[in-house]
DNA sequence: CGAGCTGTTGACATTGCTCAAATTTCGTGG
DNA sequence: CCACGAAATTTGAGCAATGTCAACAGCTCG
């Protein structure tokens, strides 16, 4: 139960936030399953989200754990992962904001949660959440769409660990950064917030592995490393036709 | 676009059948999705569906094709797979009587489907299905439920590409297997229709690994191979302790 | 300034892959 | 039912990609 980084005497995993938050206000709204709730409907919306500050490196909720509550990220990186008894981990996916964690079939979470960065939750009671999922059809329309697109990552990653060499799992990796990430950066500039252990957990390598290869593609000129969280595309049509050609 | 197997000059993948089949009576709807609809939306459900045949190797669909149908298995053995351009596949996973496929949120198939052994689909126009999924609210919900299940696999798939030896991803294979073999076999039975190149592409090993490793365990006493596509368990519980715990 | 991370690099070990051949299984036709 | 050929599976030998263990470098924080 002790976690590595809990230097706060805190009750934890306890959010704790304003009762009346405006959520036509929120930041991240048009990208988050909120935007599916129509206006008319807000208020019901904000009555039922708290908020949670989560700092780096700390459990949002541990797999196994019953399921109290779902989350939007309304900023920060969140990891997700799976555990075998003997350590080893595999990380499932990374979330940022905007982007919705916690809803289960079981009534259990089916994998852990921790946040990469400075994490702020948007924090809504299952309960309460379900009754609104059943009452707002485009909210459900959201999340069955959501879940397709988190299945169809999925299996995009079950295609990459199983059948992708390191070298091709950390290109299809950076892409996938690169493409996805949110203000679509105008220079080939990649953030990487997560360390070299979750990005080896996330494509089924170890952290030396990792760290060759991102040297080895820095000495062939497909990326620059200007520091060891961010990393550049001099051309990044070779670095496409990199990485599914070999 | 030529498929190996394929003799027939019948046109292909056009669902012919029965304008009113009986949905009541059908096998497999305790098991699928259709369990959720109401006796009396019966007719609906029936009016929408048409059925087909599939041969052993035969295509159900191809990955980024688009998406018109979606599919109950009334029976069969079916198998999901994602390609890399130089051949090289993944199979994502193996569906059976009562499964549902073909829901996607873009409007391509983001992954092939393929018979493994003869397959009777049961076919919905996916434009018939949505209306059926709005206007049914426990089709959603099951729906919805089947594909958190569906991502739950997708993320203990992962867990096992990434992260389990050859020999922890056979046995963890061969115990899914068994856990979820339809008419639980009351001695450790498990069958295995698909071959072993699609064992392998299943777990991200070569053939050569798979028959060696199944050949390992059967020398430790693990497992009995009575044939090629059957597995005995002489000692369940050894193999559960052996799967994880190595 | 030193302790402690995180990341990189080097040397070597090992798992699982490749290529090749033997063997078994299975479908087909006689 | 049996024989034959093709396909699937198994087995063997060698190898390569990646993992393991260890040392070192760079950075941060007290």
């Amino acid at each position: 139960m002790s976690e590595p980084n809990d230097m706060t005497g805190q009750p934890k995993r306890v959010p704790s936030g304003h009762a009346h938050h405006r959520c036509d206000q929120c930041d991240v709204r048009h990208k988050a399953m909120c935007a599916a709730v129509d206006v008319a409907d807000n208020d019901r919306l904000a009555a039922i989200v708290s908020h949670r500050d989560v700092a780096p490196g700390q459990v949002i909720f541990e797999e196994g754990e019953t399921a109290d509550y779902a989350y939007n990220i309304s900023s920060g990186e969140v990891r997700l992962y799976k555990l075998l008894p003997d350590g080893r981990r595999q990380i499932t996916g990374f979330l940022a904001s905007g982007d919705f964690l916690g809803l289960v079939s079981d009534d259990a979470y089916a994998y852990g949660a921790e946040a990469i960065t400075p994490v702020e939750l948007c924090c809504m009671r299952l309960t309460n959440l379900e009754r609104l999922i059943a009452d707002i059809p485009p909210v459900r329309e959201k999340l069955l769409d959501m879940s397709h697109d988190e299945l169809a990552a999925a299996q995009e990653q079950m295609l990459l660990l199983g059948r992708k060499t390191a070298r091709e799992k950390l290109l299809s990796f950076l892409l996938v950064r690169h493409d996805h990430a949110d203000p679509q950066p105008e220079d080939g500039t990649v953030h990487l917030p997560m360390s070299r252990t979750d990005i080896a957990d996330y494509l089924g390598l170890t952290i030396e592995t990792v760290s060759r290869t991102f040297t080895a593609l820095r000495d062939e000129g497909l990326i620059e490393l200007p520091d060891t969280h961010t990393v550049r595309f001099p051309d990044i049509e070779a670095v496409r036709d990199a990485a599914e050609a070999w």
